[in-house]
DNA sequence: TTGCGAGACTCAGAAATATTAAT
DNA sequence: TATTAATATTTCTGAGTCTCGCA
């Protein structure tokens, strides 16, 4: 069989590769015995450019300070970011924070940014007009320092880290209706870090003269090199520094994770007819942890934890509330809701009778802000299911099914003469169809229609020229080729013939792509790829059909699933 | 006894950037 | 062949899940 995929080769006295090696146990305690690395790097300060803010026509020298913050918000102008009032309100609290009561500066809605946006629009100029020489040395300067610093030493490997940049200082763009959008988030100070290193291996250097780390430690039982958290914003969360995905703490995290979707395969029936039996008992609480761990696993939905009132109001299953569900004919339910990142859930599915009746019994009596599943908590399901398996919960079934999905789709390919394209758009096909199970999605993209316009428009120029090499065909047939004897049309019978296969190819695969496109207009196929379908599925199928790997996988991917590369086409999810 | 928050990790889509295709 | 537009990929950082320990 053809070298489908480009595997390092292992040589004599190398150590083994993680994923051949048999301490899965050993990793689930200790994570490392030796960790080195250089720290973190801190982005570029501020550089003011003193251009005034006018306040009611006058104008307003700002301190750096006050400046850098009016510059975000300038940046921010003409975008929908300056118009969403929980965003601009919050802006305006703590802009106008930064001046002193007696300040004459008191609404936002009197700052006039005009000018620094047009300074930070000639920025952006700038910017888009270096030379390609320059972005070249700015990209070989950058790649330098990662080189430099962007790596640590786990037990005597060299690993990649992912953020080794800490977040810049801006505003804060919560997703949805976040209650704390436009607060501004701070600039990170050495003394804002925690460094975790082993404890014979040396302490990174503090990058900024004068300052220090905020605390060093040795803690050898978990996976970051370092944390933060914004001194300013009490609601944020704490910010960790991970290796990459590449890594082995990624990769064997990865694997097993699939390893134990896998398992889930193995015991789903018994799951699936204990949680029936849940569904009819009496017990109300048993009712509700059946009829809710039913929706986990048919419709994939999250387990939705509770929410604090600093975060956006978004559910999942065990959060849903009366609002959320309608109920139809023929035991069908529509769910409309707001999950993770505001993304909206709107299905209406047929469901089993006895969960269609389990569901219209928690709904009555209560009001529509009320919980559907009021006697159950994330805690009780996850309880629930460690009674079958001692590590299961509920984000494994969107993993098991995602992955079980993928593979029942891929089983159905059959046409292994395909070209690669026609096999490479049926794995695309496959795996919509587990991003539609998962709820991905992507906003339309800018111009969406107009390049929609385009390719129809394409599409009937094909089309045109297909009916005139047609026409022109049975000129031929008739002997009457006179009249349309146009010099672009082919002069003979056989390269008219060739000419029209030609052309409905083209046909063919205008409609394909036009279709595709449609088809992908809402679906985010990454995030399944990345993160539910076990990539040892697309290996082995890859392989099984003779798909080169980087048709399905980029760079990326391929190193973040280096342990998936050996799988043999034999194998099974 | 449970409920709650800290802690650590996975998983999200948007935005930025790189690559490829079209003109 | 050089621009420009479209598309693919990577980066960024916000938003979830889930476990654990403590009152």
């Amino acid at each position: 069989m053809t070298e489908l995929v480009n595997l390092p080769k292992k040589r004599k006295g190398e150590s083994t590769n993680w994923w051949e090696e048999d301490e899965l146990d050993d990793f689930s305690i200790q994570k490392w015995k030796s960790l080195e690395h250089h720290g973190v790097i801190f982005p570029p300060d501020y550089i003011p450019h003193s251009i005034p803010l006018f306040y009611d026509g006058e104008a307003i020298s700002l301190t750096p300070e006050q400046e850098e913050v009016a510059t975000w918000w300038s940046s921010v102008i003409g975008t929908e970011w300056e118009t969403k009032e929980i965003f601009r309100k919050n802006f305006e609290h703590n802009f106008l924070k930064l001046f002193t009561s007696d300040h004459k500066i008191k609404s936002l809605d009197k700052c006039d940014f005009k000018k620094i946006a047009e300074y930070v629009e000639a920025q952006r100029e700038i910017k888009k007009a270096r030379l390609p020489e320059e972005k070249k040395q700015e990209r070989e300067a950058k790649q330098k320092i990662d080189e430099e610093i962007g790596y640590g030493i786990v037990d005597g490997k060299r690993e990649k880290i992912s953020n080794i940049i800490v977040e810049p200082p801006g505003l804060f763009r919560g997703r949805g209706q976040h209650p704390k959008a436009g607060y501004i988030k701070a600039r990170l100070r050495p003394e804002d870090i925690t460094i975790n290193v082993g404890k014979s291996n040396l302490v990174p250097k503090c990058p900024v003269p004068g300052h220090a780390w905020k605390n060093v430690v040795h803690n050898s039982y978990v996976t970051w090199l370092a944390y933060y958290k914004d001194p300013e914003l009490s609601f944020s969360n704490v910010k960790y520094v991970y290796l990459a995905a590449s890594s082995k703490f990624k990769g064997l995290n990865d694997k097993l994770k699939y390893e134990k979707a896998r398992k889930l395969r193995g015991l789903i029936d018994g799951i699936r007819s204990d949680y029936f039996d849940k569904i009819k008992k009496d017990n109300q609480v048993n009712k509700q942890l059946g009829t809710a761990l039913y929706l986990i696993d048919k419709l994939a939905l999250r387990v939705g934890n509770e929410k604090t009132e600093d975060e956006a109001d978004t559910v999942g299953c065990c959060s849903l509330k009366v609002s959320n569900i309608s109920f139809k004919e023929n035991y069908q339910i529509t769910l409309d809701f707001l999950g993770k990142d505001s993304m909206r859930y709107f299905n209406t599915v047929s469901i089993d009778p006895n969960v269609h009746e389990n569901l219209k019994k928690f709904v009555e009596g209560k009001g529509q802000d009320e919980e559907l599943f009021d006697l159950i908590t994330t805690s009780s399901l996850n309880e629930y299911l460690k009674t079958f398996m001692k590590s299961l919960s509920a984000k494994v079934f969107r993993t098991y099914n995602a992955s079980v999905t993928l593979q029942m789709l891929l089983a159905k390919f059959n046409n292994k003469k395909m070209q690669v394209e026609e096999k490479v758009q049926f794995y695309t096909d496959a795996n919509r169809e587990v991003a539609i199970l998962c709820n991905h999605q992507k906003s339309t993209p800018k111009n969406f229609e107009v390049q929609m316009e385009k390719m129809q428009d394409k599409l009937k120029d094909k089309l045109e020229s297909l009916s005139l090499l047609e026409t022109h065909l049975k000129g031929f047939l008739s002997k009457k080729i006179a009249q349309n004897a146009d010099k672009k049309l082919p002069t003979s019978e056989e390269n008219t013939r060739k000419a029209i296969v030609r052309a409905k190819t083209s046909v063919k695969n205008m409609e394909i792509k036009l279709k595709m496109k449609d088809d992908n207009k809402t679906i985010a196929l990454g995030t399944s790829k990345i993160n539910y379908m076990d990539p040892r599925i697309t290996v082995a199928w890859c392989k099984n059909n003779e798909v080169p790997i980087e048709k399905v996988f980029p760079k990326a991917l391929r190193s973040k699933f280096i342990w998936a590369m050996y799988t043999e086409p034999a194998w099974e999810f």
